[in-house]
DNA sequence: TGGGTTACGTGATGTAGGTCACATTCTTTT
DNA sequence: AAAAGAATGTGACCTACATCACGTAACCCA
């Protein structure tokens, strides 16, 4: 699981320190708030394989990742697969157009591997975002990278070929190429999985 | 330019009706809370061709537009152009990568039309957001808004066809049509002015 | 420990879209 | 009103990638 993870002794932390590490990376609370901030979380394990969202369903929580790594895809006509992100260790993942439009699942989220989340619900977000300005300011941040991020890989899908970007995306997170099989990578990458074994064979 | 409004009545409506009308849907300010928060923006005009953002230049605001149409953009090689956003009426435009983490644009951003628009400086917006629980959770549930716009369009580019991300397009934004030349068309779908233009004669 | 599922490699062939080249029309400038 | 420059249409040809098909290797798990 130390494969996954991107902050330093993150297996020697409990899932409460590693929270707690990440956000102060944008916001400083108090033990005190964040004791109550953390309060709102649940803790969630899953076995390799299990379905955290499906499709079709209600979508109450966003998942922080403890340890592990997940996928959020999409499935075309019940046949193609495309992963709109691979959520690592203190990553966020939901489907946040279903969470905050409040309409049914369109993406589903599952585990590649052993994992463990926290979750926190979509009213207590808001709950808390308007009860502490910080946490407010928080989660705009957090939107803001994601925004960026999401942008960039736009720009990659349009401006580069599969080989560049499938070199981009090792270069990010070379913890991928040993973690997920590869046909998982080129339905990241919105490949064939043929096409994607093909170019690493020269 | 009343082609590109989204929201009724803009053309009867001054710049600071239009910007009070679109922040009213998401929070509600005092008129004397709104008056300092609008006292932050500047008006700026620009002709048709004008430059707002040049790549390689720093970027110090972000704009709202109260009327006309830009383009936000990328340039491959110094060749090839691809179009991340068409920035209309109420809509909100930058290089926010370079904005919020402090680099040189990567981006360009030009006025496809005669543009009129309301400039918002990074640092004010930052301390308009530290003043302001309210304004903070404005721009929170902009990005938030915007975020999801980038993953269905991602979606759409890995799953769709051309010709349906072109209907796509077309449903979404009908005013581009008339609006905007179809090279810019093709640039925003990422293909060739050639392919988009074999499209739609058949 | 063996049988079934999943992952991966590779050939043959089809196709969407890119690139280049040139013609036509529409728009802007002087 | 003429000239220059954009924007668009269209043919010929090329390339990256999809799809189908089949084979092999690795990994569960009963």
């Amino acid at each position: 699981m130390s494969l996954c993870s991107f902050e330093p002794f993150s297996e020697k932390m409990n899932s409460k320190e590693i929270l707690q590490n990440h956000i102060s990376k944008t916001i400083s609370l108090t033990d005190e708030e964040f004791e109550y901030f953390f309060s709102h979380f649940k803790v969630q394990s899953f076995k390799k394989g299990q379905t955290v969202i499906s499709a079709g369903d209600k979508v109450n929580c966003e998942y922080f990742v403890i340890s592990g790594c997940l996928k959020a895809f999409f499935i075309n006509d019940e046949i193609k697969m495309y992963i709109l992100q691979f959520a690592m260790p203190t990553w966020w993942t939901s489907d946040y157009d279903a969470l905050y439009n409040k309409t049914i699942a369109t993406i589903n989220v599952d585990c590649i591997t052993d994992v463990e989340v926290l979750c926190l619900s979509n009213e207590d977000r808001e709950k808390l975002c308007k009860e502490f300005h910080q946490i407010e300011h928080f989660f705009r941040w957090r939107t803001n990278k994601g925004y960026i991020a999401s942008q960039k890989r736009l720009l990659s899908f349009m401006n580069n070929n599969t080989k560049k970007r499938y070199e981009e995306l090792l270069a990010l997170y070379p913890q991928l190429y040993n973690l997920v099989p590869k046909h998982l990578i080129a339905a990241y990458l919105g490949v064939s999985r043929e096409t994607l074994s093909r170019l690493y064979n020269s």
